[in-house]
DNA sequence: ACATAACTGTACCTCCAGGTCTATTATAAT
DNA sequence: ATTATAATAGACCTGGAGGTACAGTTATGT
């Protein structure tokens, strides 16, 4: 086969990325294909060529995100210190904010709409949050090998706490078209993680 | 003027129940005015008679739902132990596994399918979710009066928190078809919240 | 009983979402 | 140059969403 030419590849994938956006404003079913034609000054034979249907092109734009996320975009860093637990919130305290809290989660947002014949995106949006998830898992696992977590703390426990409090101070947030609620959710949520951290440890 | 008659109350009633499932279900852009008909059996005439527009369906189901609360439906209760908060946190859990997690929380869901157009239904939303963490917030400050509450407790930020860490648990759930994401986040936010109290303070 | 307002049935309309089809043009390896 | 394949253009189609119009049918107060 011929390789691909590197100009389709390019209209594509800002195809990809209008979507992402338009899906993150306003969410899936009320984004129609055309609304990414007219973002990309594109037309119907592209769309339907490279992404097949609607579907497709949700399907797509996941795992894009997902690919993105494992090459460390979207705040996907490994996290180290405490410091950078409290970084990985504030970023996207700082992402709502920018948006002035008119979006949530741009995954998030895919997630709610879910009904369940649609398996398949459902997986892809869990790829997403599991990768996340596993990143602050990593995190609390590394803390307790190294005895500075409490050894009581489930590390994988801790990291669907952690991302289930953004997920909801982002929709509150939201719904609210105010940080207040955000704020407040990672603030109580970083007094608690933090009370479990154990002095002792190695290093 | 005349006072309404009872049927057709009763049929708008239905609607909006009807309506309430399936934006649960399916959320409010998937589901049709006529999918509404479907379900309750009547026409458009009645639809529109009551209704007046697909977002005056919503707006109406959505103030339902508020009114409701006001009559301490749908968990809102007063809170007035800490065992009092454990339960509501877990009829909310039963109530996802109820749906074997398929569905998130049926304001929640209408809320993260907000675009900046609807500023009406936010309007709506939010008065539910104040709702709610007004009751949240009550049950701590009450605690904080009687000092059952360290000091430093915001009672508002608490409710925040709270109610932030049940809508991403349910949402998380839902994308994972598993309940164990919001079971860890309300088990691990309870911890957090029960390390607040204070044994002195009064009767 | 009768005027009036509330309700209901049915036909119709427009628009656009989602998708197919055929034809034409770049590209790229040989 | 040739040929396969990928990319683009744009006309066309179908169904259903959302809504209107209007006529008919109950209920209600007096």
């Amino acid at each position: 086969m011929s390789a691909p030419s590197a100009r389709p590849k390019k209209t594509k994938h800002r195809m990809i990325l209008a979507a992402m956006d338009l899906f993150h404003a306003q969410g899936v079913r009320a984004t129609s294909p055309q609304d990414v034609m007219d973002r990309t000054a594109t037309g119907k034979s592209q769309f339907y060529h490279h992404f097949g249907s609607k579907e497709g092109l949700v399907h797509e734009t996941l795992q894009y995100f997902y690919a993105q996320m494992c090459e460390g975009q979207f705040n996907n860093q490994p996290i180290r210190t405490w410091k950078g637990l409290e970084a990985w919130f504030g970023f996207f305290v700082t992402v709502s904010k920018q948006y002035d809290c008119q979006r949530g989660c741009p995954i998030g947002t895919i997630g709610n709409e879910l009904d369940p014949a649609q398996e398949l995106i459902r997986q892809d949006v869990n790829a997403v949050f599991t990768k996340a998830m596993a990143n602050l898992e990593r995190f609390f696992d590394n803390q307790k090998e190294q005895k500075r977590l409490k050894v009581g703390a489930d590390p994988q426990e801790l990291a669907q706490f952690c991302f289930a409090t953004l997920q909801g101070g982002l929709l509150v947030s939201k719904v609210q078209r105010h940080p207040q609620a955000l704020e407040a959710a990672v603030k109580n949520a970083l007094i608690y993680l933090k009370s479990l951290r154990q002095s002792g440890g190695a290093a």
